[in-house]
DNA sequence: CATTTGATAACG
DNA sequence: GTTATCAAATGT
């Protein structure tokens, strides 16, 4: 299977977003090759999106990747303790992103369960910080290429568009109205989505659209 | 449901 | 230099 082309990534977030969902996410490390099927994602759009860390052209150290042409791996720490994976996306000065929230494991689901401390298989990688423990992303992928050979996206199964489900982001409480847009996609019916939202609407989060 | 936890940003 | 805040996960 082959890495997606670098043009892949250069467009819009809210495009690449729902088209990312069942494709592989791929690294390689000395403990060997782990892989997962992204299944939920979110996306960001920059300088119009409050819940964006690039809200209104913010730019610090660590965002500075963001602005950068679209291909490239934006992990931060969050919590202290946890590690979120991003993708960039867009051209240059374009500061938008897609955040990957879920995968369903697929290669190296043993080394995953020894990164991760457990031996169950559901929560190995439904989280945006599991998912990158269990591939065992750090901080030092920062700005990695998604060309490379350390980390890559390839080719799955496409999704048809009546399965992607949408609905809000999770946890941007902070972001004023940017709560209600339904920039969450994600494979309906997977049982390896992260946790459902919280409380309130309980008939409508996971199949709904 | 409460608690954990530290990098980062925004201040002085 | 200090403080407040977070695209969460865990364990009770």
């Amino acid at each position: 299977m082959d890495k997606l082309p670098l043009a892949f990534y250069q467009r819009s977030a809210l495009e690449v977003a729902p088209q990312l969902l069942g494709k592989i996410l791929v690294t390689e490390t000395g403990e060997g090759k782990t892989s997962g099927k992204i299944v939920e994602v979110e996306a960001y759009t920059g300088i119009n999106d409050p819940a964006s860390h690039t809200y209104k052209g913010k730019r610090t150290p660590r965002t500075e990747i963001i602005y950068q042409e679209g291909g490239r791996v934006y992990v931060y720490s969050i919590y202290g303790i946890h590690i979120c994976f991003n993708v960039v996306v867009n051209k240059k000065d374009i500061p938008e992103c897609v955040f990957i929230r879920a995968l369903q494991p697929g290669e190296g689901i043993e080394i995953m369960q020894k990164r991760r401390k457990t031996d169950s298989l559901k929560g190995l990688t439904s989280g945006p910080a599991r998912l990158t423990q269990a591939l065992g992303i750090e901080m030092g992928f920062y700005g990695e290429s998604l060309a490379g050979d350390r980390i890559y996206i390839v080719e799955g199964n496409s999704i048809p568009v009546e399965k992607v489900g949408r609905s809000a982001r999770v946890n941007i409480d902070y972001a004023g109205e940017a709560k209600a847009w339904l920039y969450r996609y994600y494979i309906l019916g997977n049982p390896f989505l992260s946790a459902a939202p919280r409380s309130g609407s309980r008939s409508s989060s996971y199949h709904n659209y």
